[in-house]
DNA sequence: GAGAAATCTATAAAAAAATATCGATTTTGA
DNA sequence: TCAAAATCGATATTTTTTTATAGATTTCTC
């Protein structure tokens, strides 16, 4: 009973959460190979590369390839292939935007969440001033046209980048025009109603990871970290 | 045996990595609280707001409280500081970012940094047009003031705001400046010498969690998800 | 002031994730 | 062809994290 091909629910049974996330670190590293001409590659190498263990990998990778042969590893075509499709990469994702400040343009303009099977297609905003074409070329909207492009559209994921203290008032907005999936920026916890999918980035919770480690070593305690590689939390 | 008061490395040895990612959301949600007026709360009430288990608040509350009262829970001034506290926000830590483009420029207009005991010190580029003064009021400077400034001033943390392709060489270049751990925002894995540490934010990651929460709505799987609170994934 | 309710702490159990072990498979090269 | 080296997969163990249980403490109400 092998769960190798598939699209990312087909498995989703057997991917720990640390796994999916995970895989686009994979993905970042296989790619890179590709570049510069590799064909094949093994568990451990990519476990040395990224400063992983090569069980863990060989277990990562057990969940969205049919294998590796022994003495040469994976086919890093076949193994990017794979990853990609686990993670969906290969039928893209439309998702609406919402607040078009400084970090919202920001990600309006960076063009990479292509490649990572989200296609935002448009932002929103509540100031008129902000309204009009990006320099990204994306257009950004008023509110007031939220609802309707998103169920026209069918829209499902919302990106929210606004102050935190209207966060939840987009939130609730967002959940109305029948989105389903939130990517929240805000620094703030958000409520919505059952089965709706909040993925809050945390950077204050990055940055006490850091302090901690800073304090690890400035206070020169027993640096009870394995000090043969670079530590690289997630 | 307590570890109630102290600095993060203090307790460092009692409080897990996830303890540690949750308290910026504790606090988070009670300094909303201590606005409304609120004196005392419980780790249930807590829990219910966040969306978590009350045991498990609890437990992550322990690490760095000396504890609330049976029928009153605790006392949200001092729960908030000892929070602070244990992540250092109170001794705020200079830091120099990396890369001035649209990413870059968000995060130095972030004011909410200083809040986090985080206070970027300087930005710098290697474009020269980009360097001057940025809207923020922060100096952005030409790369080659970074070895000189950061050893001057002592930084110990940098901040990589720069395409993938360069990131590694920007790695390599605050760590010859003296910085130890380092947040990257470049979607491309680093290497360093041991114990610097290196935060990546892994945005592929939330989006394939977000996709997977997707998939499994859309195609109407058993949701085999506790059903009776919105999911939030860390 | 006694009993009930709420909430806490501490300890124990369960679940999830990471790591180790071992045997099997494939290639290489004598 | 056959032994050696590399690498894989499957299973087992350990560690980490989460959740549960049991008993103690404080406040409230009558």
């Amino acid at each position: 009973m092998k769960a190798g091909k598939g699209t990312v629910s087909d498995m989703e049974h057997h991917m720990s959460i640390q796994t999916l996330k995970r895989l686009p670190i994979y993905l970042t590293l296989l790619k890179e190979k590709q570049q510069s001409g590799t064909v094949n590659i093994s568990a451990g190498a990519i476990a040395q590369e990224l400063g992983l263990v090569e069980i863990q990998v060989r277990k990562d990778l057990a969940c969205v390839s049919n294998g590796g042969k022994p003495r040469v590893g994976y086919v890093l075509d076949a193994l990017v292939r794979d990853i990609e499709h686990a993670l969906g990469y290969d039928n893209a994702r439309d998702a609406v935007l919402v607040g078009a400040g400084k970090l919202g343009k920001a990600l309006l303009s960076y063009g990479g969440f292509r490649e990572y099977g989200l296609n935002i297609v448009a932002a929103f905003d509540i100031d008129e001033r902000r309204c009009g074409t990006d320099e990204s070329g994306k257009r950004i909207l008023p509110m007031e046209d939220m609802k309707e492009l998103c169920e026209r559209m069918s829209i499902k994921i919302g990106i929210i980048t606004v102050p935190a203290v209207c966060a939840q008032q987009v939130c609730d907005k967002l959940v109305d025009a029948g989105v389903i999936a939130l990517w929240n920026f805000a620094p703030t916890h958000l409520k919505a109603p059952d089965n709706i999918m909040i993925k809050s980035e945390n950077m204050a919770g990055s940055l006490a990871q850091l302090s901690r480690h800073l304090d690890e070593k400035l206070h020169a305690q027993e640096p009870h970290v394995p000090a043969d590689k670079t530590i690289q939390y997630n």
